[in-house]
DNA sequence: AGAAAAATGATAAACGTATATCATTTGCGG
DNA sequence: CCGCAAATGATATACGTTTATCATTTTTCT
């Protein structure tokens, strides 16, 4: 059962010539006469022949594989980044490992451990904290490496994202530019994503002198579910927030469902602001005020960055730093 | 620069060992005493020496490594199969190489050429058309291959999915036996996939004698807003419909907002039904009648079936049929 | 102490391609 | 028909692991 794949020397058997010239054939096709190149092509055709890329790796120690490492795909936010290296990968006939995380940094550093030996060209990570142990081995520099998302220090090789501090200051400079003094922030539980915007978000109220309670800081499922269940947690807080910055449409366009359903009205009653600026935020009613991120140029980026570096055209680590935009909308 | 990774051989003469008995000490520690597997694995640590997976591929002819091709990543149905594929290789140290068709059959058959060419120990593709020069190169059974999504015939060797038509049926026998009789149906433009389902909403149409008007099935655009403006157009005919089977929740969902806006009542005005039951289905107001898909099932299973094809467990080509179920809320 | 068992070592072939060197054949112009 | 260039061929080595065979050393047990 499982008949091998068929090898170059059996396609130069078929063509009637020696491997080496077969191999010539495929590989430096101008030194090889047009007769024999298109008697190759055919037995290449016939035989079915696929060149065997693990060998190839094996020699040219480089795969022609980029690695990435993602969290998760159940939310569109990443599957974008993704698809966003998918696409550039496949203008250079790249392949595409991908590994998730599941927001666990040991999970995490295996993946990258498993991807290394097998000799990716590249590896896109999400985020810059990674495991110790992880750091030491793609320090070396052997492998490029891009993190994406968070723009910050330090970084290990390559980054590509936005400032997640200067996000979160930004949201709440702007309520706070617009009157709201009671501003609530509302987090998904458990992730590390999470921490930088916090700190934006505290660093603001401060600079702004607007209510630093921290009952108006909590936590909640990544879900619309969850953003309902953390409105109405809010709400019922003895002095609730005039405006809430959630971490995420999701969690903002659960709330905005809930408490239209429950007769809140925005802004007037309480502001939202989302993050990732999903479809859905211009098709709710007032449609949602939320942060624009270049999630799928981040991925293009990414890619293109490894690609510069594996035709050896640059060196430099590089740094992008994308933005952000806040669109303003009905919500606010 | 790039340094070379380290191979065993320096692993074993850092441990003081020799080469065979450093590989014993990795792949085969029963062999090996104590002390030495210490001495190795502590040569290990300090050299940071990870297995070339590649050398070991192409000796052992496979390589832990399964590939994935779907249309897109974009939208989340897909992602969550390849969750679901990624949550179960993990168990298995496998890795997942994801390849992103863009709707395009030539494009796929590029890149399950690339994966064979790595060796990949399985594949899984995304419904039943493929190019047939790849039928060709994937009937040698030489790879096993799981076609996800749409349960029928005739399939290359395994299958897991739910019958698009019997879905369609379904729906619109659901929609039928409620009483409406004018039951327009919205796919997404240049689509294949649509194709069963329009076969078996036609189909159940003439089955229970409802008005089958050309102009009940129209396309859009796959976003909030291609469901909304097919809203509009439905609406405007001169004789509108009086339920609609909108071919994915997006499109449902962004009539559903569209036209509450506009002052339909649902369902008395009109009815709607959706496809995947996403979370939002649950949230809007009425709630929207959907499909509930085992769309990280479809992803577990494949995954589960390649392994175990693997590992020689079973030769059999199974079919599984995961089904799907009409999940009745306000909108009907 | 001596025999059996356990542990370690030496050596070689294989996987399929990439690539270098040198040798031979073929084609072509004058 | 000679000479030169183009085309083809023969041979070898490398990539880093897996795996087999056989030989040698060390440990363990009675």
């Amino acid at each position: 059962m499982r008949a091998k794949n068929a090898r170059l020397q059996e396609v130069a058997s078929a063509a009637g010539v020696s491997y080496i010239t077969a191999w010539r054939a495929l590989n430096s096709p101008d030194l090889v006469s047009p007769r024999t190149r298109e008697k190759v092509s055919r037995a290449v055709e016939d035989i079915g022949y696929v060149p065997n890329a693990v060998a190839r790796s094996l020699v040219s120690a480089s795969s022609g594989v980029i690695g990435a490492i993602v969290p998760t795909l159940e939310d569109s936010i990443f599957a974008d980044t993704i698809q966003g290296v998918a696409d550039v990968l496949n203008t250079a006939g790249q392949e595409l490992l991908v590994g998730l995380s599941n927001y666990d940094m040991e999970r995490e550093a295996e993946l990258i451990r498993a991807f290394c030996g097998r000799q990716i060209d590249g590896l896109i990570l999400t985020g810059r904290s990674h495991d110790p142990g992880v750091a030491r081995l793609l320090a070396g520099g052997r492998t490029a490496v891009v993190e994406v998302w968070d723009y910050g220090d330090p970084a290990i090789d390559m980054l590509v994202g936005f400032s997640n501090l200067a996000l979160a200051r930004a949201v709440t400079a702007f309520l706070g530019g617009k009157g709201y003094r009671r501003i609530a922030f509302v987090t998904v539980a458990g992730r590390r994503r999470g921490h930088e915007r916090l700190a934006g978000y505290r660093e603001e109220l401060a600079a702004q002198g607007l209510d630093a309670d921290p009952a108006l800081h909590i936590a909640c499922a990544p879900t619309l579910s969850g953003g309902a269940q953390a409105l109405d947690r809010l709400m019922a807080l003895e002095r609730p927030p005039d405006a809430i910055f959630f971490n995420g449409d999701t969690l903002a366009i659960g709330a905005h469902l809930r408490g239209k359903a429950m007769g809140l009205r925005y802004p007037d009653d309480l502001a939202l602001v989302g993050v990732h600026d999903l479809e859905i935020a211009c098709h709710v009613d007032p449609a949602l005020t939320s942060v624009r991120i270049p999630r799928y140029r981040i991925g293009e980026q990414a890619a293109r960055l490894l690609l510069a570096r594996g035709r050896g055209a640059q060196e430099a680590k590089e740094r992008l730093n994308l933005g952000f935009e806040i669109v303003e909308r009905g919500t606010t």
